[in-house]
DNA sequence: AATTATCATCGTATATTTGCGATGAATTTT
DNA sequence: AAAATTCATCGCAAATATACGATGATAATT
């Protein structure tokens, strides 16, 4: 776009809107059911049970990683991501408060 | 992308994905947030509540409607766009379970 | 009938997302 | 030490998303 405009509006959208924009492709949404199954998970693994290629899911872990809805290591070959259990929660007030305040009947 | 595997993966995730994406930006948010405050809106009144021109707000709310969490008429020159009560208890329930199918503690 | 107000759509420009293969770095295995 | 494994990153291509002004269509006002 030729300007963003995100910046301009509350915090509090512009926090859930990162969680959303994280949880907006099936991959990562299944990557996240697959980390919480298995409590954490090598890339490989989660490459394996993915019609995707390594790099894609890399890069899926990676946007993961930058919301804050996972955690992990990289020791050198190997990987490890889990499940952000903290954040997790914070996501869970924050869509309760938008349930919240989102919630009506009364329709035009 | 040069092809788009999003079909390939389970009807949940899917299903989630549309609503978070609808969900992945502030405006939107927000839109959602006046909409459910004044129970219902024309165009133009959220027009005024935000800083963005009249066609970028109506091309969000028409990203809502595709994605179900609103709805909305047009009587001729005016518009009325409200919550959709029917699909926001659905995003409650696809919410719960996700949220359930990704609750865990144990780390790496 | 002419003007004004309201709104969706089109066209355009730019930015971001999605996806992959290739590459290279670090570790493990042989 | 050489080969194999594991993974992030880079570069590329195509698709989407974001934002706006201009336009046209419909309804209400004058």
């Amino acid at each position: 776009m030729a300007i963003h405009k995100k910046a301009e509006f509350g915090m509090e959208e512009q926090e859930l809107a990162v969680f959303a924009k994280a949880l907006a492709h099936p991959a990562r949404i299944a990557i996240l059911k697959q980390l919480a199954k298995r409590d954490s998970c090598l890339c490989g693994e989660i490459v394996e049970v993915m019609p995707l290629a390594q790099s894609t899911v890399s890069q899926h872990l990676k946007e993961l990683l930058a919301a804050g809805l996972i955690q992990g290591t990289l020791d050198g070959a190997k990987s490890c991501y889990c499940i952000n259990p903290v954040n997790f929660q914070r996501l869970e007030m924050i869509l309760a408060s938008f349930l919240k305040d989102t919630s009506t009947n009364k329709c035009c």
